[in-house]
DNA sequence: AATATGCTGTGGTCAGACCACAGGAGGACG
DNA sequence: CGTCCTCCTGTGGTCTGACCACAGCATATT
């Protein structure tokens, strides 16, 4: 009898009442949900299902929960792209679902599209990227310090383009890898060599992006990411 | 007490050990996962967090869960991308997460990566293709039924490019947007010209890969999905 | 007026109890 | 001996009730 038609599973009727609320605008971001309790009531299921939808809601970065009273406490709807894009990545790589070339190659199609749409714009702001640039010129930077400036700095390039998807997709594609790309670091020999030839890659990029030069840009950028997978041995050899 | 370290969260114990399963190869795809009840006992967690993290992994399309007794029954490693990718992604668009226009213009980038692709890989096998575009023209189609062959149509390319990842993107992008592009069709007056466009639009793009054009092949992707949307209200008016 | 106290409601977790289901083990029967 | 049937076991699915820690608020106290 708690089957409404012919779904036996509680929590999906939770998710999907959440999601109908969303979808017609009952529920807007930075707005609380009801408390577990009431929508347990509410529904006809039991709490534990109705944690269990909001589990799955909270993973993938759409609600914030918080104990305690107030205003801030409960379950708060709260858009956060990346976080979800970033754990579903992560498990489906773990998972082998994604082969890590495929991750790669998906990199930079999307990276690709990056630098092609900021050099065409012309009210592109690169201030955040010349800021990581800066910071990535100190000397004796530690490898995993270094990685973690690159990161920032394809994803501050995302973040540029304006485009909230890609964005939240080149952060979880590069959280996806980021062990094998930690791994992968140690198995270059001189890396005070690649550091600086990485270095010069991002302003060769960067420079080209700002020229407008839109074929450079997107040939210097595939050949870089390219090129390091296949000196940190990620990739086997491009096609 | 039950705090290993300083994670409060049962539920997160339970989904850190699955990954880390997983990404040891401890647990490989096919297999089954201990009964939720061993595994509450083995990790120190009451069994409604183990079940909130299996929640969550079933609905990211990591395991599959059944009851019963036998092989089949219980919780099994299968690496299903593309339930997840399309629910996180339909949510966040729910959420008001990700823009529609931004959800479109990631099509385009990653729809323009596959002809791209096809179009420079002579091993292509397009016969899903041309299946779903011979069962495309039959007459008096109704919308609904066009619009869903149409999607078959545009994933066929993206599994033929043989980028799982890309396909998963693909299959999300389009499910996210989904009940907007049905509300879209009923606002277009004409939807038998509609539908002889596209499906003429269709056959240039197929035709394009198969010549090995893929300055066509991109830009011919490029207009019949800008245009569609536009005419379905969708997008206001690309930049 | 400023501070201290307890109350209330929140999520977080656990334990136990059922249910429906699928498969296997064993016996009953031909 | 082979076949069928029945019961038993273990599984996920769900609900209920019970605690806990926490944050805020109202109240009492100073």
């Amino acid at each position: 009898m708690p089957a409404t038609t012919a779904s036996p599973r509680a929590w999906r009727t939770v998710l999907e009442r959440i999601e109908s609320d969303l979808l017609e605008g009952r529920l807007r971001p930075g707005e609380r949900l009801p408390s577990e309790r009431d929508l347990a009531t509410e529904l006809g299921v039991g709490r534990s299902s109705v944690r269990e939808a909001l589990r799955v809601l909270e993973v993938m970065g759409l609600i914030r929960t918080a104990a305690g009273s107030g205003p801030q406490a409960g379950a708060i709807v709260v858009a956060t792209p990346d976080g979800g894009m970033s754990t579903l990545l992560r498990l489906q790589v773990a998972a082998q679902g994604f082969p890590l070339a495929d991750v790669v190659q998906t990199r930079i199609v999307l990276e690709d599209a990056v630098v092609a749409r900021l050099s065409a714009d012309a009210d592109r702001d690169l201030d955040a990227v010349h800021a990581l640039l800066a910071a990535m010129g100190a000397d004796q930077l530690p490898a995993a310090d270094f990685l973690a400036l690159d990161a920032g700095l394809h994803y501050a390039l995302a973040e540029a383009s304006g485009n909230t998807v890609i964005c939240a997709m080149m952060a979880g594609l590069r959280t996806a890898i980021e062990s094998y790309v930690r791994a992968g670091a140690d198995r270059i020999e001189d890396w005070d060599a690649m550091a600086t030839r990485l270095r010069a890659e991002h302003h060769a990029i960067v420079d080209a992006i700002e020229a407008g030069d839109t074929a450079a840009a997107r040939a210097l950028v595939r050949t870089h990411i390219t090129d390091y997978y296949t000196a940190a041995g990620l990739v086997p050899a491009e096609h």
